[in-house]
DNA sequence: TACCGGCAGTTACGCATCGTTACCGACCGT
DNA sequence: ACGGTCGGTAACGATGCGTAACTGCCGGTA
């Protein structure tokens, strides 16, 4: 009721423009963008290092994590082509997150204030880097909601949506694919138990609505599977 | 080990240079600054409504909340004096989050295209709204990893302790204040049912940690607080 | 190639935390 | 005085956690 209830389009797309962006970058010659390789289990950076650059990602996956000093520690996304990285330490002088590859990868690294003095000369650029931030916080809401309103596995069915449609953006295809992380990133990424993503994929294979083979994911249905992320039971068959 | 474990400082404070951003936008003369203030239980503005301007909270205390299209609902944050309001709609076109006014509250509306203008033209407006983006994010990342890694309990502390120090840092009594929102929002931006929080609220009390009657709240111990606000159990006696 | 140790993943079982339901009291505005 | 909303408490039960054992894959090594 009201005006209309709040349906922001909620599994957001990736960052439009990654190649826009590389373009502005590269193209000025304010920023000199260095192309650095990452391979599987290196860190792009920690949380802690001194902030002087941010890092557009071309090729590969990795793993965004924040902990705190008594230990506990929490993935906080799983960036891919066309995220920005390191925008979230900006007006910082260190980073808060660490970032981790989970396979090879290919980054460009836009040394810091060289950016900021290009975004200065060039609006599109600034632009770019706010929607940035601003695309990333949505992002962070709508997990917030996703972590804060359902079950286990339907934290676990949203997640594989959510994974199956940013590879879909990228050209990758929506139902087969590798799933990059671990069962505990993921489960650290959910809040939950990494036994409880475990039984909640089986549970989901025995439905038929997905096929689980190790890290191999195969989206059998994915009308069943969206409903498995919604807010109520999908199946209630006698009660 | 290897670097020195992610202590970034966590429960941060709010934007810095309020009142900066104040003079700066209203020494603009491009940007036509009003007034606005709202009645508790009013909407600063709706999920879907159309995005024109960014407004700096100059008194009083809000709610932010995210909802989907299935009906849940998810609380995610409590804005007051100094936060800038609006910035994750930043290159969208509708607004994304409501905003509702838990009590009289004064902020300032600042257009948005006239804003970004002001921003080109002034760098130290620029960065003051890219940073006030960034610790947004940061803070979005604080609550992920307490409510990813914490139990009700250790989350309701961290919320007092939180709402304490924000208390303190705008100049009110960190020991003592009241309660702007009702159990039911505090739920559900803990992830948690409102009897949980009440539980925990009595819980705490039981312990000497804080007084609670109603919407007051009393801070008896900010050290023990703390203690119930981290990791590990505050007081294993006997095991 | 064959062996072996280690790590990731899976499954089962008992249990604790938290959700559910219900009821009651306090405060508010009309 | 009244009804409604909000808050507090308690009993019950289910979701998901902790522990533990087992499997299979992959690395190294001889």
């Amino acid at each position: 009721m009201t005006t209309i209830a709040a349906v922001h389009s909620l599994p957001l797309p990736p960052l439009r423009g990654v190649d826009e962006l590389i373009d502005i970058a590269t193209l000025s010659t304010y920023v000199p963008v260095t192309r650095r390789r990452l391979r599987a289990g290196e860190h792009l950076y920690r949380a802690g290092q001194r902030f002087n650059a941010l890092y557009l990602v071309h090729a590969g996956f990795l793993r965004a994590s924040v902990s705190s000093s008594d230990g506990r520690q929490q993935v906080t996304g799983f960036p891919m082509r066309g995220d920005l990285l390191g925008v979230e330490a900006i007006g910082s002088d260190t980073h808060t997150v660490d970032i981790v590859a989970l396979d090879a990868c290919e980054v460009l690294e836009l040394p810091y204030p060289a950016v900021m003095a290009a975004c200065a000369a060039m609006a599109s650029l600034q632009a770019l880097v706010t929607r940035s931030l601003a695309l990333e916080l949505r992002r962070d809401h709508y997990w917030m909601l996703t972590l804060g309103t359902l079950t286990a596995e339907q934290r676990v069915a949203a997640f594989l949506l959510d994974l199956s449609r940013r590879h879909r953006a990228l050209g990758f295809s929506a139902c087969h694919f590798l799933l990059r992380m671990s069962r505990v990133d993921i489960a650290s990424f959910l809040g939950i138990k990494h036994e409880t993503v475990t039984r909640a994929l089986s549970q989901l294979a025995a439905r038929g609505v997905i096929a689980v083979e190790r890290r191999e994911i195969r989206v059998l249905s994915p009308d069943d599977l969206q409903q498995c992320a919604e807010g109520d039971e999908p199946a209630r068959c006698a009660a």
